[in-house]
Order: structure tokens, then C-alpha cells, then sequence
DNA sequence: TTTTGAAGTCTCTCC
DNA sequence: GACTTCAAAA
């Protein structure tokens, strides 16, 4: 096939990089400016060029990306993009070990330890060395798996990452490393794997496994990364390992967006590129396709005060629009009565639900507004946040199937057993060292002994593993679907004994039933949900919905790449977003202003910043601090705005000095009442 | 001794 | 509203 002419359909940085040839490519891309276009059209070259699509790997950020690219290339080249390899770095991580894992002592049917599974093996580990009641101040197990995963995706030293972060704990170090070790070798002797595994071991192949690692390497001519701002240290090994032959490397990713810090990804791996892989081409992309310029010139001032790296002056030529508005609201609810209005209004006009958003610093936020959507039958849909696989009863039903796996997956069965009536930790240990002895043969469980009060449900539990794990021997296959339904058999008495109000949560197990059907068997399963879970309600239904209209609700972070006509950014106030949480250095506090400022960037043509005062009232925990506007909101960002009120009638729009001044008198008797219940 | 219920505490972002 | 901690019940 010959290389298809894209001068017509692309600028002439975009066309550079689309067309450019071998070796190491960097595309800076400011937001909006047609990264994944350059990015799919680049796909497509190398295909037209004769490089065979299996033999491209397209790194992105969330399997969604990746899909929405390849079905972009494939149109363009008309349907031969099916096989190029893409997803996540840990899902593509994934697939490769489970292929290429047993030539380095990885079994094959390893779990994947998702974070809160990942959480309580570390709280085994530090149960087991006793460092549970030791004194109250060792670190929690939340704590010792951050300093961990931090550990093994930032590459710097656990000693360093607790002077900087954890000086309290600086004195615990070696029963911290003590603590880290039991937790590696229980991993390795369970057959389980974390996230942060999945990257390790892939790096580890290519570095260490002379032929192996070369072979791997070997499966792709062209490797292309997007978002590659918000990768790790050991991301960008992975990166070098898989190209030490070929250097055919292409990354995009815009340093102003780099909002993942949290999870070890350093700007530097962008800053850096030019270093280490010599020779590197470069490609700016400045013109912005998205917004108009007034929501250019908010943001573009927004990020103004931020250190750049890759200086980029972002332009239109998408002229006019109506200047973003800062919204002012008494409180939640006028806050939410003024984005249902407003999206109720652009809805008239004609602009579909789904080419709105709502936009938040973390999923709670929205709760107000989700019960008011609710009410009035408007459709949405939510992502991140709150995720369903986080829920309780999902991850007991969850650690049943679990154990069916991966009879040695000791966290699921201590999940299991201490769901029982009768059985606490002390019992549930015990009966764990007694299958441990037992080699973790299923069939021995129903051998012990469990205390007098717990030996009806033993009884059930053993019945229900013995029947299910009989499926191996030549029985009917079961479906994963009727697996479910069999644990539930036992399982949703438990349930209804447990809540008040069960039938949400009976509800959830139904839609897991659902899911479940999609899969052809049981490992297949357990992965997906560990490496995608599903990000909204939508993805749940099982497709075919994707004609409904919706309201966007989500996550500043979950919004990157994303765009919309109108965005809605709720919650400016200072201390939450920022996130008070989030402020404890002046970096943080900087990739604060850079995820507001994703937030905005997504805006096509209207962008409401929504400010409740009064924030304080019903949260607890941030002092008696008054509500002010976010500090990002500054007099040279708010001269580009125009200040309303949610409700006229309400409050005055508060004069344009700094941020005390616009805070309203506080109710300090109110608080008060409300924090001690008087 | 172990479990369980009740009072008390603090709430981020995601693969 | 969910998770931890502490004291009473089995």
C-alpha cells in the first residue's frame, strides 16, 4: 500500500510528525492541538509505509484511548489496523508475561493483585512480623504499600522517600524493609503479582533475560507512547528495553499536563527524551483546534505562572465564543440547581448531553449533583470515583472466584473465611496455616475444624468450593456468570444478615452476574476487572447503550484527553481544589494548577467555574477554614472571566479583591452546633 | 480468648 | 457514610 498524501488534512507540524521516518520522534502537543490526530495519521503512515500492523505497539493511558485510536487509524486506512498492538502499559505488561512470564519463573497463572488486595497482603506481612500491635505508630498498611509502589516506580531509595515524606517513620526503616521483604516473598510464593510487578518483571525481562528479553523486543518494529508525561521511571525503561535495537520511538505528551505524580510519573521522562535517545527528533504542535480564544486566553493564563519546560504558546483561529463565566453560589445546592439549569438550557438549544461534562477534584463531589440528576431524570454517566469492583460485597464475591483460581491467594481466603459468623482473624489465620501445611489444596478445607459456632457456615463454604472447584474434573463447564450464582447461594445471606438496606448492593451483584456473561472463563475475568475496571455505570450495562445521551460526570483526571462543547468545573474553592490534601509542597500544589488546568482545556466553547461558599458546612476535617475561591482563580485569570451569580436574587457577586474579601460572613455558631451535635 | 457491636475518626487523583 | 478503635458479650 502506498503511503496515502496527508498534507491536505494536517498542519504542517502535525504532518511532520505523522511522516516522520525512523528513529526517536518527540511530539510536544499543548492540549487541543491534535495529538492523537498526529498520532493516528502517524499509524496510518507507517502502515501505508509497509510496516505490518501487528508489529506496532500503541502505548496510551486507558484502554479507551487506545481503542478510539486504532478505530481512527483504521478508517483512514481502511480496515488493516485491526492487529496493531495497543492498550495500557500494564495491561500490553500483562499479556506479554502471561506469554513470555514462565522462561523467567513467573507461573503462568499468576493473580493480579489490584491496590486494595495489594494493601492487605502488606497488612498480612506486617501482621506476621508483628508489627501490628508492636506500637501504634508504625506506619498503616495503606502508608507501607505507598512507600513501596513509590519505591519501585520512582527507582528512589525507601530511606530517602521517608526522609522526604515520612519523617516520623525515618527511625522504622529497617522493620519498614523488613516489613517490604516478607511482602516480596509472600507475593512470589502465593503466585501473586501488583501493578507495580507487572511493570517490574516486564523491564526486568528485557534487561535481564538476555534472549528472552530480546525476543520480546523483537515482536515490534515501531513503539509509540501517548500521554508520555505521566509515565514513571520504569515506564521509560521499559520504553528503551523495547526499542534497543530498532530506536523507532515515538512519544507525545504535553509537560503542562503532567497531573500523575502521585503515582511516580515524573515530567522528566519528557524533559529527558532528547538524552536518551540520541538523535531525537523534535515536533511542536501550538495551534489549538478545540477551544475558542476566550477559553484559550483563561487557561493560557491560568498556566501562565507555572515553570514550563517545553515553552509552547498556544493560538486559535477559532475566533469569538462568549468569555467563561465564574460562577458564584451561596452554597452546594445553588451550585447544582445552577449546572442542571444550565445544562438543561444548552440541551434545548440543541447541544446532546453528552457534549457536556461535569467536572470535579475527587468522585464524592458530585453526590449532590447525582441525587438532583436523578430527581429530575436527567441521564449521566460517572467515571472515576467511586468504582464498583471497590465495593465490598463485589470483592467478596470477587475473592470466592479468586480462590477457585489461585487456591494459594491467601488474601482472598482471609476475606472469605472472616466473612463467616464465628470466625474472626485468630481463627481465620489458623485456618490458613493449616492449608498452607496442606499445600493449599482446596479439598483440605473441608478438613479443619472450625470453632463450634462457625460450623454451619463452614459447612456451606466447603460444600459450595468442593462443588465448584469439581469443574476441572471433566464435569458440565460452568460459566462464569453460574459460578456467581452458585457462590451467592450462600453468599447473599450473608449479605442481607449484614445491611439494612441490602438491595442496592444485591443489585450490584445482578449487574456482576451480567458482566461476568461476557467472559469466556473464569482467569479471563479476574484479570480484565483487575487491569480495566469498569469506569462508569455505562460500561457495566454491556454496550449497545452508546446511542444514549448522557451527562458526562467525572474526574479531573479522568477527563484528560477527553473535550467537550461545554465543561463545567464545580467546587473552585480553595481546599478543595486544590485539594488541601494535595498541598504539602510547592509541587504539589503546582500540579494542582495543571490539573485545573486540564479541567478547563477541555472546554470547546463553554466553561463555567462554579464556586459554592459555605463548603464548610457538613464536611468535617478542614479546620474553620472559610470557603474562599481557589487561589488558581487569580485577579488576572478572573479579568478574563465574567462573574455572575448561580442565583441572582441570592447574594451579590462579591467585589474583585483578593480572596478574604469574597469570603461571606461565617454562621461560626452554626459550626459549631453542627461539629459537636448541639 | 475471640468476636461483635457501638462509638469515634477522617475522606484524592488511578493502573 | 465507611473504616478504625475500644469495650462488652459469647
Amino acid at each position: 500500500m502506498p503511503a496515502p498524501d496527508f498534507s491536505k488534512e494536517l498542519n504542517a507540524g502535525q504532518l511532520a510528525a505523522a511522516t516522520h521516518g525512523d528513529g526517536p520522534l518527540l511530539i510536544v502537543a499543548g492540549a487541543g492541538t491534535g495529538k492523537t490526530r498526529a498520532l493516528v495519521y502517524r499509524v496510518a503512515h507507517l502502515i501505508g509505509r509497509g510496516v505490518p500492523p501487528n508489529r506496532i505497539l500503541l502505548l496510551t493511558f486507558t484502554r479507551r484511548a487506545a481503542q478510539e485510536m486504532l478505530a481512527r487509524a483504521e478508517r483512514l486506512v481502511g480496515g488493516a489496523t485491526g492487529r496493531v498492538h495497543g492498550g495500557t502499559f500494564h495491561a500490553t505488561a500483562h499479556r506479554l508475561l502471561r506469554a513470555y512470564g514462565p522462561g523467567v519463573g513467573i507461573a503462568k497463572d499468576f493473580t493480579i493483585l489490584d491496590q486494595s488486595d495489594a494493601e492487605d497482603l502488606m497488612g498480612m506481612a506486617r501482621a506476621h512480623l508483628g508489627f501490628a500491635q508492636r506500637h501504634s505508630r508504625f506506619p498503616k498498611k495503606e502508608t507501607l504499600h505507598h512507600v513501596y509502589s513509590r519505591h519501585v516506580n520512582t527507582e528512589i531509595p525507601v530511606d530517602q522517600i521517608l526522609r522526604d515524606d515520612l519523617p516520623q517513620f525515618e527511625g522504622d526503616l529497617p522493620d519498614i524493609t523488613r516489613t517490604f521483604a516478607e511482602y516480596v516473598s509472600r507475593k512470589s510464593e502465593r503466585n501473586l503479582l501488583d501493578y507495580d510487578d507487572l511493570l517490574l518483571c516486564w523491564a526486568l525481562l528485557l534487561e535481564r533475560a538476555p534472549e528472552l528479553g530480546e525476543r520480546v523486543a523483537a515482536l515490534y518494529d515501531h513503539v509509540l507512547v501517548d500521554e508520555y508525561q505521566d509515565t514513571n521511571v520504569l515506564q521509560a525503561r521499559i520504553l528503551r528495553g523495547m526499542a534497543t535495537t530498532h530506536k523507532n520511538v515515538t512519544v507525545v505528551g504535553d509537560d503542562a499536563q503532567s497531573i500523575y505524580s502521585f503515582r511516580g510519573a515524573t515530567v522528566r521522562n519528557m524533559l529527558d527524551f532528547p538524552a536518551q535517545f540520541p538523535g531525537a527528533t523534535i515536533v511542536t504542535l501550538e495551534q489549538n483546534y478545540r477551544s475558542t480564544q476566550p477559553v484559550l486566553d483563561v487557561s493560557n493564563t491560568l498556566i501562565a505562572r507555572a515553570p514550563r519546560g517545553y515553552g509552547k504558546q498556544l493560538f486559535t483561529t477559532r475566533q469569538g465564543g462568549e468569555r467563561p463565566l465564574l460562577v458564584a453560589a451561596r452554597d452546594e445546592h445553588e451550585q447544582t440547581q445552577y449546572v442542571t439549569d444550565r445544562v438543561l438550557e444548552l440541551h434545548e438549544a440543541g447541544t446532546p448531553l453528552r457534549e457536556m461534562a461535569v467536572l470535579f477534584r475527587a468522585g464524592y463531589m458530585s453526590a449532590d449533583l447525582e441525587i438532583e440528576l436523578t430527581n429530575r431524570q436527567i441521564p449521566f454517566e460517572k467515571w472515576g470515583g467511586i468504582k464498583f469492583l471497590e465495593a465490598a460485597h463485589v470483592k467478596d464475591i470477587l475473592a470466592f472466584l479468586r480462590i477457585l483460581e489461585n487456591p494459594r491467594d491467601e488474601v482472598s481466603w482471609f476475606r472469605v473465611l472472616t466473612l463467616l459468623p464465628g470466625i474472626g482473624d485468630i481463627t481465620a489465620r489458623a485456618a490458613l496455616a493449616l492449608m498452607a501445611d496442606r499445600a493449599w489444596d482446596p479439598a483440605a478445607f473441608s478438613l479443619w475444624t472450625p470453632p463450634p459456632r462457625a460450623r454451619a457456615a463452614h459447612e456451606a463454604l466447603a460444600g459450595a468450593i468442593a462443588e465448584l472447584s469439581r469443574r476441572d474434573e471433566g464435569g458440565a463447564q460452568r460459566s462464569v456468570s453460574e459460578e456467581i450464582a452458585r457462590v451467592r447461594r450462600m453468599y447473599d445471606d450473608i449479605l442481607r444478615d449484614r445491611y439494612d438496606r441490602p438491595e442496592p448492593r444485591l443489585a450490584d451483584l445482578d449487574q456482576l452476574e451480567i458482566i461476568a456473561g461476557g467472559f469466556p472463563h473464569r482467569a479471563a475475568f479476574l484479570s480484565e476487572l483487575a487491569l480495566e475496571p469498569p469506569s462508569a455505570t455505562h460500561d457495566l450495562a454491556g454496550g449497545s447503550d452508546s446511542e444514549n445521551d448522557a451527562l458526562i460526570l467525572s474526574t479531573a483526571h479522568s477527563a484528560k484527553g477527553r473535550e467537550w462543547d461545554a465543561v463545567f468545573l464545580i467546587w473552585a474553592v480553595d481546599g478543595w481544589f486544590p485539594s488541601s490534601r494535595a498541598m504539602r509542597s510547592d509541587e504539589d500544589t503546582e500540579e494542582e494548577r495543571r490539573l485545573m488546568y486540564v479541567a478547563m482545556t477541555r472546554a470547546r466553547k463553554h466553561l463555567h467555574v462554579v464556586y459554592p461558599l459555605n463548603a464548610y458546612q457538613s464536611r468535617f476535617g478542614t479546620e474553620y477554614s472559610i470557603d474562599q475561591l481557589s487561589r488558581f482563580i487569580d485577579a488576572g485569570v478572573r479579568e478574563r472571566m465574567t462573574r455572575v451569580a448561580a442565583a441572582p436574587e441570592a447574594i451579590p457577586v462579591p467585589e474583585d479583591r483578593e480572596r478574604s474579601a469574597a469570603a461571606p460572613e461565617m454562621d461560626l455558631r452554626a459550626f459549631l452546633r453542627e461539629r459537636f451535635g448541639g
